[in-house]
Formats: C-alpha cells, structure tokens, sequence
DNA sequence: CTAATGACTCGAT
DNA sequence: AATCGAGCCATTA
C-alpha cells in the first residue's frame, strides 16, 4: 500500500519505526485526533512517544501526512510550532470541525481516536 | 564511540 | 494538585 513510499523513506532513513508511523497517521480519519503515545503503543513501543513525535516533524515535511491530526495526551498542540507556521495546526483542525482554544483541543476524548482500538 | 536532545508519557515525591 | 525524574528510540553533534 505504502510500500514505494516506505521502501523510499527507509532507504533514506534507515529505520522501518516511520514508516509504521505514517502509515497509522493516514488512517486517521478526518475530524478525528489522535495521540503520540496511543499511536506508539499501536506500533509496540509505548516508550517511543518522542518518536513519534520526531517522524511526525520529518513526515509533514517530507510526506503528506496529516500531522495536525496528532496531538499529546491531554489534546494540546504542542506541535504546531513545528508546522510553518503556528497556526496551520489549528486551522487546518478547525477545518475538519475540531474546536480549539488556546491550542487545547476540545471535547479531546469526543475526538480521540485510538489506533489500538480502530484497528485493532 | 559517547553524550545530549526531542512534536511524550507515566509514576513517584 | 503540581513538580521532578526516568524510560523509550532515533538523530545529531
């Protein structure tokens, strides 16, 4: 499915961990959000949150991979600074009907979506 | 090769 | 309830 993508990305990165990653970001569905650690448990390696987080910086920027759709565990865009600028995050969540106040999500669990339990 | 850092999270104080 | 420290994997210096 993602296959040339990941073959491509692997190759450049060396690590299989993103390509996991992006694939779980994909599915997302749109106005829906999820998190760091819910997606780094899906892939197995809950301790990796940070990674995550780091593949999401490499994936928006070098993929189209919705990583406004991926915020921490209490729903805050601690990522939008990462984005080119501070406000595509919340925009583009806003876009897909997420409400967002002072870079807090709201109604956070109403909109979480749990890799775990989606796809399980 | 060692050390430090990061879009995180959890458990302990 | 708020703050601190440890753990996790990969990247960068």
């Amino acid at each position: 499915m993602f296959g040339s993508i990941l073959e491509e990305e692997k190759r450049r990165l060396g690590t299989n961990f993103f390509g996991d990653v992006y694939e779980v970001v994909k599915l997302i569905p749109a106005g829906r959000v999820s998190s760091y650690g819910a997606i780094a448990e899906y892939l197995g390696a809950k301790g990796s949150a940070r990674m995550v987080g780091w593949a999401m910086n490499q994936a928006h920027t070098l993929l189209d991979v919705p990583a406004h759709r991926v915020v921490n565990r209490q729903g805050l865009l601690t990522g939008k600074c990462h984005f080119e600028n501070p406000n595509t995050m919340q925009e583009r969540l806003e876009a897909e009907g997420i409400k967002v106040i002072n870079d807090q999500i709201q109604d956070f669990e109403k909109h979480f979506w749990n890799p775990s339990l989606e796809l399980a």
